[in-house]
RNA sequence: GCCGCCGUAGCUCAGUGGUAGAGCGCAUCCUUGGUAAGGCUGAGGUCCGGAGUUCAAUCCUCCGCGGCGGCACCA
């Protein structure tokens, strides 16, 4: 017996990939492609066991499609911006660069260590010069093209970092890392027109059969499509002539209309706030309002009525007063409303509070038109249309027509399309970012960077002792000379969100040394990527920017996809249970020792016994100092062990709960494993046992059967559920004298299949075998189907749909013959005794039920 | 508030319109020359509750209850 030694084995096969570079992915090769992609990840330092889940399923995948015949590209960069380097750099001086390549450097080993079958020569970092250079490329030529601009808009703004912080650094109205209130602040910031593809993004969802429904959902929310009427009302009396125009998805409510309100943002409260101190005080007064969950949920409607009127536009003789109002939004729509309290929940609230008319318009069927009435809940349902002339008696959807033709005929409307997705925002005020490559000069304006000035470097030595962006306060790098006419400009001193880094590195990869950004041909050949593996925190934000980006470079001629990712999947996170002292100090697991008393459990420091309070399982974080490194796993069990648990607890889109007592487990399979090929391909002494060899092969043969298809449809829990019972059968074989060809190819089988999960041990069991080449290399075994298909079936037999006892019949057997063997079992009939039988259902090679009484 | 997901053994979770499962834990026993252990056997379930559809519901439908996630004054 060899005992099976991971330290030494896992090392030494990653050396041979390496000497052999089997993982190289060759562009342009005939085999048909595929590509593999799992989210890069951010270099923070260290890795823990939810990376080495995310990049374990990658794997499975790379290396199941390479022994399928396929020309496989997997390969691995850095998302490398980002303010975790200048927050090492804001408290303990170092340089965000050196610091962040010291962590790709420390993470490159720890994931090499993985055994992952990456193409390492295709690795790319996106705080590389070489390759934001490229991103400032196409971002000069999305700017040329209109798809890049500036406006003025409300930002978040964090007062202490002093820098704009994207929706998610807001948590719960404050700085995520300052902790300071945020505020909203009018700054000019660049953004990227994505509002232009919204509606082919949107339609681009049908065709992402292979996306989780989930993610494509939440895509659908987000970008938030309605179809309605932009209509202009007339002012009665003062107010601008052009008069003022609202969006509505509700036309059909028109008649309704008991007031019309805009946001305190919207030019018409502008200028009244100019003209009037009081109003002023009102809309400053609601801006203050703070963005927290809370707040908003409890915010108070508020309003001030501006005294002016405008006429409805249907009956001329009603005039319907405008108020500013702190619930109408100027960012979306026309930021302008017109309230119908009856059929909406914030206009009633509003109305009920400034005791403004409430007419039911729409009336819910079965209602008396005289008593239907409308309280404190808005009517939203179904309906005709009622107390509004020309749309009475119509439904709902009815009535929305009518009411747009007639604005459009009268040529005060036309229907609308909106949408809510907002364009993104992409400037940051900070130091550690691709720069936005432009150049501000006083007479010509902004000037783009000329192509031959590219990349635009960040400069070394930036300050980052101070909050602000330390860019700007760079003695030298933003002085500069302007290209258009020579004299003295200013750098742009913005840097692009991360989000922009990895809004294209996909399309990188095929050619990641390309001297234009992308390579037409090399992105041509493997795009899309036909797997992609990630968290579902990124299923709108990261995912929607890609999508974006990818149309924006296929309209540049740069690309020929406008789909990035065929296929995605959403990877659940690895949880651990957490510990903490008395005292309220959180414990890290390592240093607790786990005791099982009878059912319960107890925890203690092993060093001094203290006991520990054992909580929930969660997400793994330092604060509360539940991480698992690999490295500390493959330290005593090997990584294989470490990839199998992490595979094998809970389906891949589900969190796993990461435990010692399941990689125990894990260890204990590899054992198990490795004992088979130590025992060698000799059967049992004596006479070739035909029943048992042909069950070993029937066995072999439904295990490639069954994990194929589980790792297709990414099972790899039940993949590697079924390895646990081949390996079973396998071992109890041995008992029998099954022939050593029927063992040889069940061993064989049992290598490769193992081989995605556990590659390292898959390796060291085939050269035991006898095998002299990589099983990296070696082609997925094919399954006989005759020998999938069991020739005889036990049914179970119900009598009145309650299990009574079962036959055994020959697979596919008819009605008759079942029924036959149904009345020909005695413990059955005697079930049956006293009974009539009205009804015999047989559900062929499933079950039968007979119903008696 | 809107949308989605989940609820099955002590724990973590598979699964299926038709015999309720795995790993871990627990109990019993065996082995102590596969020993940084290994193996046998076993106990343990109102499949969240209620109603409906069906010959048959843990599974499908509806109504609840509980947990989680996304969006959130989007007109």
């Amino acid at each position: 017996m060899v005992r099976y030694n991971p330290k030494e084995v896992e090392p030494r096969w990653r050396a041979a990939w390496d000497e052999a570079e089997v993982f190289r992915a060759e562009t342009g090769s005939p085999k048909p492609k595929y590509y593999v992609l799992e989210m890069f990840p951010y270099p923070s330092g260290s890795l823990h066991v939810g990376h080495a889940r995310n990049y374990a399923m990658g794997d499975v995948v790379a290396r199941f499609k390479r022994a399928r015949g396929f020309n496989v590209l997997h390969p691995m960069g850095w998302d490398a911006f980002g303010l975790p380097a200048e927050n090492a750099a804001a408290e303990r001086g170092v340089d965000p660069a050196a610091w962040t390549w010291d962590n790709i450097a420390r993470m490159r080993e720890e994931l090499k260590r993985l055994g992952l079958s990456i193409d390492w020569t295709r690795e790319l970092a996106t705080c590389d010069p070489a390759y934001y250079g490229h991103q400032q490329a196409w971002f000069l030529e999305l700017l040329e093209r209109g798809l890049v601009y500036r406006k003025e808009g409300l930002v978040n703004w964090d007062p202490v970092d002093m820098t704009v912080l994207a929706n998610e650094q807001v948590i719960d109205g404050r700085g995520w890392r300052s902790g300071a209130v945020v505020e909203r602040r009018k700054l000019t910031q660049w953004f990227l027109r994505i509002t232009d593809y919204a509606e082919e993004l949107l339609q681009g969802l049908a065709g992402l059969d292979r996306w989780p429904d989930k993610v494509r959902l939440m895509q659908e929310n987000w970008i938030g499509k309605s179809q309605g009427l932009r209509l202009t009302f007339r002012f009665a009396g003062d107010g601008p002539a052009e008069g003022l125009c609202v969006y509505t998805t509700r036309p059909d409510t028109l008649y309704g209309a008991s007031f019309l309100a805009v946001a305190p943002d919207h030019p018409l409260a502008d200028s009244l706030a100019a003209a009037d101190p009081a109003v002023a005080a009102f809309v400053a007064q609601v801006r203050k309002g703070g963005t927290s969950e809370a707040e908003i949920e409890s915010a108070e409607k508020l309003g001030w009525d501006t005294g002016l009127r405008v006429l409805h536009p249907f009956d001329k003789t009603r005039e319907i007063p405008v108020w500013i109002a702190n619930f109408v939004l100027m960012d979306y729509g026309t930021g302008a409303i017109f309230g119908c309290p009856a059929h909406d929940q914030r206009d009633l609230d509003f109305a009920r509070k400034y005791d403004l008319r409430v007419t039911p318009v729409v009336l819910p069927s079965g209602e008396d038109p005289i008593l239907f009435h409308v309280k404190h809940e808005a009517y939203v349902g179904p309906g005709r249309i009622y107390n509004s002339e020309f749309l009475d008696g119509l439904e709902i959807e009815e009535a929305k027509a009518a009411a747009v033709a007639r604005a459009e005929a009268d040529g005060i409307g036309e229907g609308a399309t909106v949408y809510r997705l907002r364009d993104w925002g992409v400037a940051r005020q900070r130091g550690w970012g691709c720069p936005i490559p432009v150049i501000h000069c006083q007479t010509c304006g902004v000037v783009p960077t000329p192509p031959e000035q590219l990349p635009v470097r960040l400069p070394e030595g930036l300050d980052f002792s101070k909050p602000g962006n330390p860019l700007a306060r760079h003695p030298t790098w933003k002085h500069a000379v302007c290209p258009a006419c020579g004299g003295q400009a200013e750098r742009e001193t913005d840097t692009l969100d991360t989000f922009v880094d990895s809004s294209w590195y996909f399309a990188r990869f095929p050619d990641p040394a390309a001297a234009m950004p992308i390579d037409a041909a090399a992105a041509d050949y493997w795009l899309p990527v036909d797997q992609y593996i990630g968290g579902v925190e990124h299923a709108v934000l990261h995912l929607l920017y890609a999508r974006f980006v990818t149309r924006a470079l296929a309209d540049e001629g740069m690309l020929t996809v406008r789909e990035p990712f065929a296929g995605l999947f959403t990877q659940g996170m690895v949880t651990h249970e957490t510990y903490r002292r008395q005292s309220g100090e959180w414990v890290e697991p390592g240093v607790v020792d786990i005791r099982s008393e009878g059912a319960t459990r107890r925890a203690v420091i092993t060093a001094t016994g203290e006991p520990v309070q054992i909580g929930e399982a969660e997400k793994m974080s330092k604060s509360k100092r539940n991480v698992v490194a690999p490295a500390d796993i493959a330290d005593v069990y090997g990584v294989d062990a470490a990839r199998l648990f992490v595979l094998s607890d809970s389906p891949p889109e589900r969190d796993v709960q990461w435990t010692s007592t399941g990689v125990e487990g894990a260890w204990r399979l590899i054992n198990r494993i490795w004992a088979e090929f130590d025992e060698g391909v000799t059967g049992a002494a004596g006479e070739i046992d035909d029943s048992a060899t042909r069950e070993l092969r029937r066995a072999t043969h439904k295990a490639i059967k069954a994990v194929t298809e589980s790792i297709e449809g990414f099972r790899f829990n039940s993949a590697v559920a079924r390895l646990y019972e081949f390996v079973a059968a396998v071992r109890n074989a041995r008992a029998a004298a099954v022939s050593p060809a029927a063992r040889r190819e069940a061993l064989g089988v049992l290598a490769r299949l193992v081989a995605p999960f556990a590659p390292h041990l898959a390796e060291e069991c085939w050269r035991t075998l006898g095998e002299s080449g990589l099983i990296a290399l070696a082609s997925w075994p094919q399954w006989e189907q005759a020998l999938v298909e069991d020739d005889e079936r036990l049914l179970p037999v119900q009598i009145n749909g309650k299990r009574r006892g079962e036959v055994r019949a020959p697979a596919g057997a008819s009605s008759e013959e079942v029924e036959k063997l149904v009345f020909g079992n005695a413990e059955i009939v005697q079930r049956l005794e006293g009974l009539t039988v009205r009804k015999v259902i047989v559900v062929t090679d499933r079950i039968v039920n007979v119903v008696a009484g």
